[in-house]
DNA sequence: CCGAACATGTAACCTGTTACATGATTAC
DNA sequence: GTAATCATGTAACAGGTTACATGTTCGG
């Protein structure tokens, strides 16, 4: 079975979770999971998905089923270990609770200080992208058979926490 | 004066911010800084500064000053274009407005699928830690003296967003 | 049948982590 | 003087990214 893997990374339990979510899925199908995401965290590139499906299949996390067209593609699936692990990822709560890297609270700090000059046309900027983000994700909680609902109103709700800060900051 | 980087990393901004921040600073109080924020994404290993630091120095953005001392130290700090690096860093639009990497919202699609005997357990630890989280967030915007008001204030809307989730999802 | 998109990979590179090594300073 | 801590690094490793190479299927 291989042997354990002590911990996954992000990437991994990405991966994982595509599988339980669609089922038994070939890498390519994972690395289209990624993209297609709205809330796109991993660029799904090929160089990253299929060494981490091979490396959780040798840990005896996934089970491999050859497909026989002339692609001689790979179905992945969780195996019970494999399954076992992605809940311990998942329940994970000193990595959930963690802070992770994000781009927006890493500069934020600084925005007070930028040359006058520049700093309008970039916060105009900025409140721009942000809304048209905001008003995606709307589009994609108004489709009736949106999956993941739950998800992409924590997506909304983030975006809309920043824009609510940017403008708190604009009153001062 | 060495060529010019096309892209500064998220560190290598993150440093560049403390040295605006604090002035001149020797790696290690770079790496102090780091582990001290809040907010701390980077572990601030010797392993990343110090080759960051002479990273940015060989292209030209810092400027280093060696200091007097046994231990050969050398103060770190801008260059007329390391500031415009930095500038230009904290104005990309696209990355600003990324999503990063979260692990929140990376697992969060998939709780509702846990088995639930391990679900509520599991929920509440997370509940009781995002919560110390936010109390120790409010601790430090209640010293009169603390400094980045604004960035903690951030830090405290964005686990206050994932509390509502979690309370609304719940009540679902 | 031929070009475009699909699908599977690989190799070189980059950056960050952990763990270690080493010397300087400080507290006692 | 010695142990703890401060401070500066380095080496081995890990995990992603980009760019490339190659074969397959499909639309015209």
């Amino acid at each position: 079975m291989g042997k354990r893997k002590s911990e996954l990374t992000e990437l991994e339990g990405a991966a994982m979770t595509v599988l339980r979510q669609l089922g038994a899925c070939t890498p390519y199908q994972v690395r289209k999971a990624f993209k297609d995401s709205p809330s796109a965290e991993w660029s799904g590139s090929a160089g990253a998905v299929y060494p981490a499906l091979r490396r959780l299949k040798a840990a005896g996390l996934l089970v491999a089923k050859p497909v026989k067209d002339a692609r001689r593609s790979v179905l992945y699936s969780l195996s019970t270990a494999g399954a076992d692990a992605l809940d311990a990822w998942l329940t994970d709560v000193a990595r959930a609770a963690g802070i992770g890297i994000d781009p927006f609270r890493t500069r934020a700090p600084l925005w007070g200080g930028l040359p006058s000059a520049r700093a309008g046309a970039f916060k105009r900027a900025l409140i721009r992208t942000l809304r048209a983000e905001r008003a995606a994700i709307r589009e994609q909680l108004a489709a009736p058979d949106a999956p993941d609902r739950d998800a992409i109103e924590l997506c909304l709700a983030l975006q809309e926490t920043r824009l609510k800060w940017l403008g708190a900051k604009r009153k001062k």
